[in-house]
DNA sequence: CAGCCTCGAGTTCT
DNA sequence: CTCGAGGCTG
């Protein structure tokens, strides 16, 4: 059914003209800004979600029509002006991890030998391994207490997820309360929402009916309806749950959920969850092999669609013993599906000049579908990749998306290739400045030898400046950055702090109101003061991001301390190179780098008038005093009960520091399992050695 | 010196 | 998300 005609009603964008459809750009870019402030500044919004998206789509669509309309306050080039939803922030209690992928069954193979080893077991010994399809949906973590559902979350990054419980709670697969005799006071069900195929392709038939929205895909579908504010809205679309994995829980393993991963599932369909099926315990490779085998074959029989099969080792000590990465658990690997191809034109290859004047070939395609995304770009990452997959203007080329989401070209078809083609020849010099490019030996990328005199990477140093790490300013997305440096409002990190004296002229230019020039004010007054490792952060030195600036931000205490150090020699002879390198995750290459950009006379004018705007706060260390206050400790081995970096931080957090290696200046080893060279070396040098144990004592004994 | 791990720096599209 | 590089371990 199509919409009534109304005054509500638009009129058709075919039929607008040029200078109209620029008019009403002009107009709905204001009304924009103007809800972003009342959502963002004020916390007042007046329009729904679906209203304010109406808007935004009608802008976008006149855009698309009428590209030559090239508008410069476009909402579309605003990053995140209002968030896609107003959830509630919750912190998960444990990380909600992701998976380590493999693509072939040689790196199954490589999983399975590493966990062996790891666990100290034969190559060829048996370990059991869950196996289970990969739902292509979106995880959720669900918190039961006493059986009662309390709020349910969105992945978000790992950490902090959003509140959707009211969505989660209109999905029948989800029990509100856990049914049977064996709940545990607390558990968190972590799960796959999704949405089957026939239902996806019904709603989708519905939706084209009413003139809304067409989703590409049945995952898109159900996080659409996920992130629907109203539950009323999500009620009607047709989601589902499978449960497979857990977090925090009451209890041991073996009593709350069997002690593995076959046995948790009978619970988890017990307390009224579905779980994933076809699903099986496998013992050995082959085993695996011949499910992987079964599944791709029959995969389009599922009633969903799914991008892998998920390993993972099915004893809840055992995955207790190997524990997590970052990112990861060293226990689960996700063997994906070979993705989604197609087969394009490359028209040609353009050179982007970045930050640290890295040249970066870009491919630019005729527009393709790839997995429901239409397609028009794919980076080339650099000179030696465009030789090795011999890529060329106007080849065709097959394009995929890298974990469905990157795109990337996987080869170039030469056989549709016209005899007249040529080698790509990469430049030798910045396309945007003109200064020589070169190429540092045994390095993968061209650089572009005009420091801060080339515009590109002046401009993109400056976007690196206001970056969400860095000083974190909203509401200058990056065309207005290279048009305030190209007319010479912006040309280093401090003019930043001197615009309010340029009002007048901001609001001169184009598509600049009272409001968006006002908004931006007030972001960079906000950020007068700054604290040490986001300042350093945002000066971009090279090898340095935010953990590594928070490194030097502990060591060093303040920006003061830090300049008076640097003033040394550049090379391995100085102080400060030696106390660099003595600091753990910190070498002799960001040493270099580091004493280079703070001998740099350019660099230093930079940050002098810098701090003539902002006051950096020094870094508050709680160090507490205690015995090891200002000892130099080392950590060898294995550690066993607690992480190395947990260690670290209580060394740290009792004024002691770490350090990486030994040497005459270390006061104490702390000795782990397999200690190798270490042990040696401090014994030669007659440092006190202590054991995990020891050490554990002298922290309780000194804990806050 | 190899293998593992983490971080930085590059990237797309919604 | 992926790649490459740097740092640490043994």
């Amino acid at each position: 059914m199509s919409p009534p005609p109304s005054p509500n009603n638009p009129p058709a964008i075919t039929a607008l003209t040029e200078a109209e459809a620029r008019l009403e750009l002009t107009k709905l870019a204001k009304e924009i800004a103007h809800h972003d402030h009342l959502y963002h500044g004020l916390d007042a919004p007046i329009l729904d979600d679906a209203t304010y998206d109406q808007l935004r789509q009608r802008h976008q669509t006149i855009e698309q029509s009428f590209p030559q309309l090239n508008l410069p306050d476009s909402p579309s080039l605003k990053v995140g002006a209002k968030p896609l939803s107003s959830f509630h922030k919750i912190t998960h209690a444990s990380p909600m991890l992701s998976l380590n992928n493999g693509f072939d069954e040689k790196a199954i193979s490589e999983f399975l030998i590493r966990t062996r080893r790891f666990l100290g077991l034969d190559d060829d010994a048996q370990l059991a391994i869950f196996a289970e399809p990969k739902i292509d949906g979106l995880s959720a973590s669900l918190r039961f207490e006493n059986g009662q559902l309390i709020h349910g979350a969105t992945r978000g990054d790992g950490e902090v997820g959003e509140d959707i419980s009211e969505n989660l709670k209109t999905i029948a697969d989800i029990p509100h309360h856990l049914r049977g005799n064996t709940v545990p006071e607390l558990i968190e069900i972590r799960g796959e929402v999704y949405m089957e195929r026939a239902d996806f392709m019904t709603l989708n038939a519905t939706q084209k009916q009413a003139g809304d929205k067409v989703f590409a895909n049945p995952r898109n579908a159900a996080a659409g309806a996920l992130r629907q504010l109203d539950p009323t809205i999500t009620q009607k679309r047709p989601l589902r749950f499978f449960a497979y994995s857990w977090g925090v829980f009451s209890g041991t393993a073996q009593q709350t959920l069997g002690g593995n991963i076959h046995a948790a599932r009978h619970h988890f369909q017990q307390w009224g969850f579905p779980v994933i099926a076809p699903a099986r315990l496998c013992r050995t490779l082959d085993e695996i092999m011949i499910f992987y085998d079964e599944i791709s074959e029959n995969r389009s029989q599922l009633a969903f669609d799914i991008d892998g099969i998920v390993y993972k080792v099915n004893e809840i000590d055992l995955q207790a013993r190997l524990g997590t990465l970052a990112r990861a658990p060293r226990w689960a690997i996700a063997h994906k599906f070979a993705a989604q191809k197609a087969i394009t034109r490359l028209k040609r290859i353009a050179i982007q000049v970045g930050r640290t004047g890295a040249l970066t070939p870009v491919a630019h395609l005729e527009p393709v579908n790839v997995g429901g995304v239409m397609v028009a770009r794919a980076s080339l990452h650099n000179e030696d990749e465009i030789m090795r997959k011999d890529i060329r203007e106007g080849d065709h080329i097959v394009v995929q998306r890298a974990g469905d989401v990157i795109p990337q070209i996987v080869e170039s078809l030469p056989d549709k290739r016209h005899t007249d083609s040529t080698e790509f020849i990469f430049p030798h010099h910045c396309p945007e400045c003109g200064s020589i490019a070169t190429r540092r030996e045994g390095e993968a990328v061209r650089r572009c030898t005009g420091g801060l005199s080339c515009p590109a990477q002046a401009v993109e140093g400056l976007r690196h400046f206001i970056s969400r790490n860095a000083f974190d300013i909203e509401g200058l997305g990056a065309k207005h950055v290279a048009s305030f440096w190209q007319d010479g409002l912006l040309r280093e990190p401090a003019d930043l702090f001197h615009l309010h004296q340029k009002k007048e002229r901001l609001r001169q230019r184009e598509g600049w109101g009272a409001q968006s020039v006002f908004n931006l004010l007030a972001a960079i007054e906000a950020r007068r003061k700054i604290d040490l490792p986001r300042f350093l952060y945002a000066l971009g030195i090279r090898q340095f991001g935010l953990e590594s600036a928070k490194l030097l931000a502990h060591h060093y205490g303040s920006l003061d301390n830090i300049m008076r150090a640097m003033a040394d020699a550049c090379d391995e002879t100085g102080d400060a190179y030696a106390t660099l390198v003595n600091i753990d995750q910190i070498g002799g290459v960001m040493a270099k780098d580091l004493l280079t950009f703070f001998n740099n006379p350019r660099n230093l004018a930079v940050i002098d008038h810098l701090l003539q705007e902002v006051e950096v706060d020094s870094f508050k260390t709680e160090h507490q005093h205690s015995v090891i206050t200002g000892k130099t400790i080392v950590f060898t081995g294995k550690l066993s009960l607690m992480s190395r970096s947990e260690a670290k931080a209580n060394a740290e957090r009792l004024g002691a520091k770490v350090a990486g290696s030994v040497s005459s200046r270390t006061d104490y080893l702390v000795l782990g399992q397999d200690a190798g060279s270490k042990a040696t070396k401090a014994r030669a040098l007659g440092i006190e050695i202590l054991s995990e144990q020891q050490w554990r004592k002298l922290c309780d004994e000194n804990a806050i």
